[in-house]
DNA sequence: CTGTTAGCGCCTTCAT
DNA sequence: ATGAAGGCGCTAACAG
């Protein structure tokens, strides 16, 4: 009994002829560990939660992606669990996670508020916000930043000469993606002395349709913008095709760019440009970070900001008088 | 000791005074139950493991959602597990699932191979195929009938008078997406008294990027196609990029149809006609299977075929001579 | 209705 | 290098 629990974990303490024999009556009996009672003898369950806020949203996607490989590298299994947006479901999947006794705990996306972070000061184990953070910087997470990359999407209009750019923002109760980048782009205008007016801002929910529908407002506006900031490259892209399908031009009409770099920003004519967010290396940094914070090692930055990047693609020109 | 399991657990034999002195307990304690050891003293974990070929891919992510509502509804948790495409790994995490004593099992998209099925022998609990089947229809299963909606979407070119039909599909190895869409694009022509030829066929690996390379090979043909079949959305995407940039149009000067449709297939332009299959139907009915299985009330029928339905959008018109 | 008693299958000392 | 024994936190009979 003990000599199998030994074989199985790989103790080096069994002589070979024995743990040899060990594994053929294994292969006989066609014995399989009982993960369930193994976690409960030694209190480890080499498995990670993950919470993911919306599983059909490709950047998440992405992101557990990376976060799945790392897991991997260092033996861990991963649990996924969706949470369809809603915070109510978010923290039920997180106590869920928790009872089910995870090594560490990785939220992704969503807004972090205080019932969240009541539910993980209850937690035992190590937690990371991942492609979020949490306003007071409480919690260690890794993410971008939001605002600069906003900023920097709008100076590249403005260096294309554009001076009346609307914005197709998020919800600005969302501090990450909503928040943030419509403050970069208010910060952008501000900088280049534009004064910033409330008409070019629409709020969308970060989707394809409310992208068209927001663009079908700036339509419709006596006096047109020139140019786009969508805070999401599915806005970004309900943007253009709402454009198109009025008989205008991008980028000869309007010049749109956005934030995230999505697998489709280059499969959409024109391609988008767009400021990229390293989302398969979120996911790997966070898990890293997690593996360190659960071998209690101890680590001097647990704030990572992740580097962004404008791709210059052929959704942007220079203005034309 | 006993009485808090009853009121942790709902059990009806308990006095409510008691029962609520308990949960007082609980919420000053912060007491959070165990899940580890109430699976291992009740051998049921309530939760089902899913296997997912390749999370970022948005069909498999729609099926999910369809699996996780159907298994919220009926109390069980659910672990998604991605496999990478990899068979390998399906394997591996086939066991460390069933090694972490899943109530049930649902085995999505994938070939099935014979591996698979051996592994899937030593289980003690339930499994269901979904998007996908095995060979000889031994394992409980829920799909489209994929020749059938290959069969479909190759007839409604044929019915708009186009008789040089290319297709750009699958690897043949692959039952399901490969060769039962392959095989109901042959007898759509052969139905139609048309000629199948070698070389307006095309294999793709299900990506964007190879729906452009098959489409340039057929840009070059001597005698070009006048429409395309595509074994998948995102493959007829990138076929009708390749069009568009080579300078012709869809569906003017080429036709493209396909299977799927995915959300991408109406954020193109011009908006792809394709066959849809019920992508969170499929994962629902899977999920609703399974839970019969789990419970042991008899099916009627464990190989469920899901109807499939032909999207009429714009990427198709008439043949003109 | 509530408390007592065995395990669930494994890991982990402690002896041998 | 191996075996014996206790216990992980909970549920499931069984008494009372």
């Amino acid at each position: 009994m003990a000599t199998v629990s030994r074989v199985v974990n790989n103790n080096p303490n069994v002589k070979p002829q024995t743990r040899k024999k060990v594994y053929e009556a294994i292969e006989r009996l066609g014995y399989r560990p009982n993960a369930v009672a193994r976690g409960l003898a030694s209190k480890k369950t080499t498995t990670v939660g993950v919470v993911i806020p919306d599983i059909s949203n490709s950047i998440f996607a992405e992101v557990a992606r990376g976060i799945e490989d790392i897991a991997n590298m260092y033996h861990y299994n991963i649990i996924l669990c969706n949470a369809d947006k809603k915070k109510e479901k978010e923290i039920r999947v997180i106590n869920t996670l928790l009872e089910k006794q995870v090594d560490g705990l990785v939220f992704m996306g969503g807004v972090v508020t205080e019932d969240h972070i009541q539910a993980f000061r209850t937690a035992s184990v190590p937690i990371v916000l991942c492609a979020t953070t949490d306003e007071n910087g409480s919690i260690p997470s890794v993410d971008i930043d939001h605002e600069g990359a906003a900023f920097d999407a709008v100076n590249t209009l403005i260096r294309h000469g554009h001076r009346d750019i609307a914005m197709i923002s998020g919800t600005l109760q969302d501090p990450a993606n909503g928040f943030a980048r419509f403050q970069g782009y208010k910060k952008a205008l501000e900088g280049a002395g534009i004064e910033y007016k409330e008409d070019l801002v629409r709020i969308g929910n970060y989707r394809y349709e409310s992208g068209v529908e927001a663009m079908k407002y700036f339509l419709g506006l006596k006096k047109r913008p020139t140019a786009i900031f969508a805070a999401t490259d599915e806005m970004a892209i309900g943007a253009i095709h709402c454009i198109q399908d009025a008989g205008l031009k991008v980028p000869d009409d309007f010049s749109v760019i956005s934030v995230d770099n999505i697998r489709m920003a280059s499969m959409v004519r024109p391609q988008l440009t767009t400021v990229a967010q390293p989302m398969y290396d979120i996911g790997a940094v966070a898990m890293r970070l997690l593996t360190k914070l659960m071998k209690k090692e101890n680590v001097e930055n647990s704030q990572v900001v992740l580097p962004h990047e404008t791709i210059l693609r052929l959704s942007v020109s220079q203005v034309n008088e």
